[in-house]
Order: structure tokens, then sequence, then C-alpha cells
DNA sequence: ATGCTCTTTTAGAGTTATTCTAAACAACTT
DNA sequence: AAGTTGTTTAGAATAACTCTAAAAGAGCAT
């Protein structure tokens, strides 16, 4: 069984993102480099607005919409997560942390990262030949499986 | 292994609600009734405005504010599941349906059920252990498992 | 480098889903 | 029946997000 390790490693420099950007068919602009690295670089999920202000530590004049532009075009092309609140009308909180894992989401909205053995353990049990069997009956192209565990 | 075959039973009577009500510490009223009954009636995953237009069929004097209080209640009581769009914004959708059952939400938004047996599958796939191990690690009391397959 | 084109950013207005407010009303209690 | 508490209502308010139109920037082709 071969598990990715390579969670958190380090962060991309200016090239780096840039390449990663491009591959990923996204246009490199300064904006979108903070914000990445942003994202990148806590361990916590952020809500957009708490993403703000991240990013305003390190410039100031990144506006609101352009966050919310940019997690749109991360999501869209894979480069992030969005894991939408189990709160009614609650904020989505975003995750550049794309192996996939499962996460732990708290009664208060706030979400936690289960450690990846547990995570890889509970993914690689969903049984592959029913999601083949579901894709056939429905007639769905499946994409993604998501498991999420609610706590507290 | 036993299966839970009581999906889509029969609607319950006026004395029936009225009794599930008072167990689960809801006070029974005629707006609730009718909600529920939307509820229960519908297998597709109403939000809270398509479930509006399904109530007021039966009861045009309910407001929107009422379906929110409601489903609220309902949600927290454990008679409705609320099933948050992965769309950034989107409109929760409802569940009367308390069964564990696996959700497949496509692109759009709309959701639909797994298949009773499928959903069996995936969801006594997971491993009890590994839930267990969890809980003591992080210290979080588990409360709920949801597994959600993306297609289309 | 320079111009050209297409994309992105921005502030602020607009939209949508949901919640709040305060008054009227209905459900259990006595 | 009277009182107490919880619920419903219309409409105002809020929160999270999206749109708009104009300015700025990216990337390409000279």
């Amino acid at each position: 069984m071969s598990v990715d390790t390579r969670h958190h490693e380090h962060s991309p420099n200016a090239q780096e993102l840039r390449a990663l950007f491009t591959e990923h068919g996204l246009r490199s602009t300064r904006q979108r480099e903070v914000i990445y690295q942003s994202l990148l670089g806590t361990k916590e999920h952020p809500t957009a607005e708490e993403l703000l202000e991240l990013v305003h530590t390190h410039d100031p004049e990144v506006s609101q919409a352009t966050i919310y532009n940019s997690l749109e075009a991360f999501v869209g092309c894979g480069l992030a997560n969005r894991i939408p609140s189990p709160i009614s009308g609650g904020a989505c909180r975003y995750d550049a942390d794309i192996g996939s894992h499962v996460h732990l989401v708290l009664d208060d909205g706030r979400v936690m990262d289960v450690p990846m053995d547990l995570s890889q353990q509970i993914l690689n049990a969903v049984p592959a030949h029913v999601l083949e069997e579901l894709a056939q009956r429905t007639g769905v192209e499946l994409s993604g499986v998501k498991v999420e565990l609610f706590g507290k």
C-alpha cells in the first residue's frame, strides 16, 4: 500500500508557483501568488474572510473579491478544495492540501484534518466494486469521494 | 447482514406525527405537520424554497421563515438532515430520511440517494477501529459519518 | 521594448440564502 | 379560563457571495 507522505512540504518559490499555475491553466498574478502561499502556509482551513486577513499581512491591497475569484479558480482547476459549512448560511472553508484526506467537522463549523494514516485507512476501505456498480446503475460518472466525520 | 428495509414507509397520520414531534421535544403545530409531511413525501431533496412551494399546495399561508425555523428544529432534534450545497453560496437541501445513507451530489447541486444496498456496503466498510482510534487521539467525540460521492 | 488582446483586479453595488424583530397567535399548564 | 411559554408572521436586516464597469496587468506578436 503506497501512502502519500508529501503533506506540507516546503513552500514553493515564485518560479515554482508560476509553473504550477500555468500547468493548471491559470495566469500567474501577484495576488494569486500571495493568496495561494497564504492558503498553503496555514494548517487551519480558513474562510474567505480569514484568508483575506492572512493575505493582508503580506499585501494589504488585495481585495475580498479577488480572494473569491482566486479561490474559485483554484477549486476549479484542482489546486484547492472547498469545504461547505455544516451551519446553515455559514462560510465555506478552503484547503490547499489536495492529497485526498478525511475531514473532521466540528459543530461550530471548524474543520480539522484527520491524521494521514487514519485517513488513508478510511479511504482505502471504500469498496471500489461498489462504486463501479453505482456508476453503471445510475449512469453518473463518479468524480470524487468525500468522507466527513462529525464531532464534539 | 441486516438491512433496513423501511425506507419511504407509509405517511404517518396526524396522531403519529404529534407523537413523533413530542418524542423529539418539539411542539406540534399545524405548520410543522404540513412541512414534515411534505418533506417525507418527496424523494427529491428540496431546498427551503422548493419545500415552501410543496407546502403551499397544502397550506398557502405558511411563511418562508417558518420553513427555516421548522427545518432548523427538525435538524436539531434529528428528524431531518441538512445537505450543504457544493456550490459556493448555494442553498442547502433537506431530507427527512434519517436512516443513514450515502448521497450522490451532482455538479449542479442536485442530490440523489445512493440505492440502499450499495449505501450499506459503503457505510459498513468504514472501519470502526479507525474511528475509535481517532476519537481517542483527538479527544473529539464522534457523532456521525457522512459519505458523499460526486458525479457527472 | 511596443503595441495588442485577453484576463484579472478593484471598489462598490447587487443578489441570494438565511436570520432577526416585534407583534400576533397557538400550545401546554394550572 | 388565564397565564406562560414557544411558534408564526411579514418584513427588515445580515452575511456570504457575485456582478459590473473601468483600470491594470499578463502574455503574445511583432
